[in-house]
DNA sequence: TCTGGGGTCCTAGGACCC
DNA sequence: TCTGGGGTCCTAGGACCC
């Protein structure tokens, strides 16, 4: 069986644990838009990434705080912490939520719906915080039996009512669907989940795409066989800023230096992670909240913050026209292609002045002495003469420095 | 209603190679 | 000279999730 276990209004929680006067009262974590509300607020009708206005209108009374996620970090790894106590078999989806697989505990630990019980009770009295668990033979009907024991509960369902428990359901409980998803099967005139499960599998490769539609129709009838998986590394990393519409234009010193804090802050996590990466993507947001991305892949992936920002100034620049023409509301970088691996920089300052040859020979000493027995997969050499810049030498490929 | 910051996966077209 | 089919990689965009 597969238990999954989620917070329960996150950030609110956590801010409502802190200080004592937030409990019982309507708190809305955010600014310009929501990031979580407390169930209290939620009660108004006030739903995360809601914009603030909106918000301040349905509970005038709720008391806005900003978000603090040093602290949410802090309380999603003592969680964590409790889970991979559970069981060794755990898959975080998130900051707030995981699936844990307890089908091998049956015998050692007990039925899964006393660990669900014992784990919330964990939660609740070493964190301070309320977590609802659902339990179901699938990672996704464990997922919605969370999601319907909200706030603070546990719900299993058991194998043979599964069916009674999925179909009646609206097709937006489906993990896929969101509001665009949604009207197009409206549109069909599939509004349950259980409807959704009758149509022919054919039938919905038209309306959603082949591989959303097979996902759909699949969970619909109680197929998934995912298994929990153990330590999935992420596949990207990135960063972004949104600047808010009023305001002069942003000039290109601004942005310029916007980019050098994405980049920088990005690169950082990167080689905290000890991961490489090979293609940047910078994120734009018009004035109208039209979106656009660019995107250029390199041929060897690295960690080091100089190529990154020259990569994503190219890109800027090569673009340049298009965002003083449509105004600029956000920037944002997204380095993918991820790998596990070091880059570095060094500066090898060769003296006298000598051949390229000799110089190749003495920065490859240079890379020995530096890395020692580490194994290096790759060189880039790059040459500066007479304090010019000078045009990166060609890749010698993978060289033998043994 | 007026929109944050972090991600994942899929689609589709074009370039290029065999 | 013209042409086929299959595969991979890259870019851009879109939908979705928390």
């Amino acid at each position: 069986m597969i238990l999954h276990a989620d917070l329960d209004s996150f950030f609110a929680s956590v801010e409502q644990r802190d200080d004592p006067q937030l409990r019982g009262r309507p708190v809305i974590v955010g600014g310009g838009v929501v990031l979580a509300a407390s169930y209290e607020a939620k009660a108004y009708g006030v739903k995360s990434a809601m914009g603030g206005r909106q918000a301040a209108r349905l509970c005038p009374d709720a008391i806005v705080v900003p978000p603090r996620f040093s602290a949410y970090v802090e309380a999603s790894k003592q969680v964590f912490e409790i889970f991979d106590d559970t069981t060794p078999l755990v898959e975080g989806i998130s900051i707030d939520e995981a699936f844990l697989d307890v089908t091998g505990l049956r015998r050692l630990v007990g039925e899964p719906e006393d660990i669900g019980a014992s784990l919330r009770t964990r939660v609740r009295e070493e964190v301070g915080l309320p977590i609802s668990v659902g339990i179901a033979r699938t990672k996704y009907l464990a997922k919605v039996a969370s999601a319907v024991s909200k706030p603070d509960g546990l719900l299993q369902v058991p194998p043979d009512s599964e069916e009674q428990f999925l179909h009646p359901l609206p097709v937006e409980r489906l993990w896929g669907v969101g509001a665009i998803t949604a009207a197009k099967l409206h549109a069909e005139g599939i509004r349950t989940i259980g409807e959704l499960a009758g149509r022919e599998e054919r039938e919905l490769h038209s309306t959603v795409g082949k591989a959303a539609g097979r996902h759909l129709w699949a969970l619909a009838n109680l197929l998934d066989p995912r298994p929990v998986e153990v330590g999935r590394r992420r596949r990207s990393i990135g960063s972004q800023s949104a600047m808010g519409r009023a305001g002069r234009p942003k000039s290109r010193e601004e942005l310029d230096a916007l980019l050098a804090a994405l980049v920088d802050r990005v690169a950082r996590r990167l080689r905290a992670g000890e991961r490489i990466g090979q293609t940047f993507t910078l994120r734009l947001r018009f004035d109208d909240f039209s979106r656009a991305t660019r995107s250029a892949t390199l041929r060897h992936s690295t960690a080091t913050t100089a190529t990154w920002l020259e990569t994503g100034r190219r890109l800027l620049a090569d673009n340049w026209e298009l965002i003083e023409e449509r105004g600029c509301t956000l920037l944002g970088i997204t380095i993918s292609g991820l790998t596990d691996g070091r880059s570095q920089q060094l500066e090898l300052p060769l003296w006298p002045d000598v051949a390229h040859e000799t110089g190749l020979d003495a920065a490859l000493d240079r890379v020995r002495d530096r890395f020692g027995s580490t194994s290096v997969t790759r060189a880039v050499l790059v040459g500066r003469h007479a304090g010019m810049e000078m045009p990166t030498l060609p890749d010698p490929g993978p060289v033998a420095l043994r």
